[in-house]
DNA sequence: CATTTTCCTGTTGTATACAACGTTGCATTG
DNA sequence: CAATGCAACGTTGTATACAACAGGAAAATG
């Protein structure tokens, strides 16, 4: 039984095969190309690539077609600096909102005594950071301020996932997040923020260093010679 | 002669009546109502819906209708909090970056000393007053932070020009844009983030007597019974 | 050989027909 | 009279056909 495609699902599928670079950035392909691959009609590949443009992860050229949108280091650092901005006001809201509960909550499943290395797959620990990130933007109350910082991530996260080898950022991490969180559990602004700030800008020297090099990986466009079985 | 209109038309065209309040917030009205409007098929209005939907100036709700996004007190406020934060930043970054000739053609165009009362219109006071903190935003030279101040923007100018009537705000607005580009002139980072955050604040604290009573006003559906002449 | 012109192909932009689904009003039934 | 089932309508979701235009290749021309 094959499910009915639509055009969210479309939205998604795609979104994802941009943000985990199975598109290449730069790489082109058309409306025609994707409504095979999913086997449907072009109205609902239009559909999730004008919201995928409206988002900036591509560029529709009139007439021409779709391009990934390429990876700019500079534009990466842009929104760095936007981050901070908007996540320091996150904890400074969340601060005030959050209640005791959640933060525990928090706090513990970031305790660096529970973390076993090795024990939690890599993608599995990115994926966490973002969250942690994201429940506190929510602990702000300010649905906005979520909206901006999600933006802000799918922007990023190619940087942000690349360069995360080693096991003692993953170390750090844990001791920064919890040590957010027990700031925050005791209302010390201040001292939350200045902690997030320098944990934000920690990943953001991180990001500093990786070089075009290491992003124009062999990944091809799967989207050529899928028309039909 | 009548030009083509095509997507792109509607949609600044829906754009502009939403956040003139042409359309009544809440109102209801569907893609063929707006196509016959514009005497185009549903196509392009499709485009053009899907992008306001993204914007989260309207809500599309399957099979029943466009909803035009209700003005939401709280939401406003949180909007008002993301861009004191991302209007601090944008000091700070355009501090460093903007040029003396372009700060010094913005303290002269809000010098206060050019300021006549009623010679000029209200409407044209407030375009610029968003013109002159988008221009701020641009010297950051932070593409992204452009982008969420454009967005916030959008989403507060409802009230932003509703509770503005009064002469006494003007001359202030025109004091104080010119007080910040002095203190950018003489690169004071902190004394201009100063200054900007108080005239945020004092904007917000406008918006914030704005009541909803104001807001719900006779505004009609424009769409209706416009089919044909 | 260099240059211009023309035509062809590929791609997006729009119009239209149809399908699927929610809503609403009315009739039917207890 | 109240409650329930049903059918007709309105609205969005999708498929398909056609129009318009950009780009390149090939042919014509000097």
């Amino acid at each position: 039984m094959r499910t009915k495609v639509t055009a969210q699902q479309i939205y998604q599928s795609l979104r994802s095969m941009i943000l985990d670079l199975e598109l290449a950035p730069g790489s082109r392909f058309t409306e025609t190309q994707v409504a095979d691959y999913f086997q449907v009609s072009r109205t609902p590949v239009r559909e999730a690539l004008q919201r995928l443009e409206v988002e900036s992860q591509i560029t529709i050229r009139p007439k021409q077609g779709c391009f990934v949108r390429v990876v700019d280091i500079a534009r990466i650092r842009d929104y760095y600096d936007v981050r901070v901005a908007i996540e320091t006001l996150a904890v400074q809201l969340a601060c005030t909102h959050m209640p005791d509960a959640a933060l525990r909550e928090l706090a513990q499943q970031w305790d660096p005594t529970h973390l076993f290395f090795g024990a939690e797959s890599s993608d599995r620990i990115k994926q966490a950071e973002e969250a942690f990130h994201i429940a506190l933007a929510q602990g702000s109350g300010n649905d906005a301020l979520v909206r901006y910082l999600t933006d802000i991530n799918d922007h990023i996260r190619v940087v942000r996932r690349l360069g995360w080898p080693d096991y003692s950022s993953i170390e750090d991490t844990y001791a920064e997040h919890h040590d957010i969180c027990r700031l925050m559990l005791n209302r010390d602004v201040a001292g939350a923020e200045a902690c997030m700030l320098q944990h934000i800008r920690k990943s953001q020297a991180r990001a500093d260093q990786i070089t075009l090099a290491q992003l124009s990986e062999p990944a091809r466009n799967p989207f050529e010679g899928t028309a039909l079985q």
